[in-house]
DNA sequence: CGACACATGCAATACAGTTGCATATAAAGA
DNA sequence: TCTTTATATGCAACTGTATTGCATGTGTCG
């Protein structure tokens, strides 16, 4: 997603110390295209340098808690993780596959929404929007004939 | 939600055999105005007549698989439930309140969303658009002040 | 060097949902 | 009415995802 972003610095700016962990976790998720999940990003790391799944959840609470991290539900069991929205990338709706359980991003103007003026009537204080296609992606349906 | 619906009917015209235990889940479902998590339904139930967990589970399952209950996810752990959009009920967005988990439904006019010009150019098949709010409500915006 | 804060690991636990199999119930036919 | 059959329900055990408590490791400041 952001092969411009100083991680480090992205961290030190919301207080957190830079360790090698969440250094690693956050790399993870900002290099790559698609929302990933709790497991996917601790199976990768595990790989390389072992890292306990209990740190990578304390650590994506972190980073979820902080701001610079969205967790995306997906109507599935597990939540999945990716970049937060921020000057250099807009929100944008994702689009989960129910057969492969594989998540893309789609494009910040696909559904081209506008809730400005029900949000200045709202009662209550919204934090985040989230839109989710549900479906089947181009190649599930190909193997499916 | 829906105090005209035929609940029996509507079970039968999916084909589905109108059980007690069916209609009384798919009862629950419509007679609310907001949608309830799984143990939400388990407990109302369980406290008028006794009913097994895993028979609302199974029975939840069935009602989305004949698509005439909606499986909303919420951000946190346990879906919620609502009766499917239908001639009489248009799809709407959800408000989900992080603070006490109450969810919502908001007015099928809040988001004026439009993504049919998206979903005529996307390579897979999509087959529901979920929208949610996530933020605190006015109550809990009271409580703390 | 010593003391402290806090990051990480490990084991146990919690929570939501699912599976396998036994039993109950209801519809269909003799 | 009785028997057969299908399927709805209950119960216990289990799975995947996430969380908690507590012990240990690591890095910083005096």
């Amino acid at each position: 997603m952001c092969i411009h972003c100083d991680y480090k610095e992205l961290l030190v700016s919301v207080g957190l110390d830079p360790t090698r962990n969440r250094l690693r976790v956050l790399e993870i998720i900002g290099n790559n295209s698609f929302p990933l999940s709790a497991s996917d990003i601790h199976d990768t790391l595990d790989r390389s340098r072992p890292i306990n799944r209990v740190t990578v959840y304390r650590i994506l609470d972190l980073l979820v808690e902080k701001g610079i991290v969205d967790r995306i539900s997906t109507g599935g069991r597990a939540a999945y993780y990716g970049l937060a929205p921020n000057e250099r990338h807009q929100a944008h709706p994702h689009f989960y596959c129910t057969s492969c359980g594989q998540m893309d991003c789609l494009s910040p103007q696909a559904l081209n929404v506008e809730f400005s003026r029900f949000a200045s009537t709202f009662p209550g204080r919204i934090d985040k929007l989230e839109m989710r296609l549900d479906g089947i992606c181009k190649n599930c349906l190909k193997k499916s004939h």
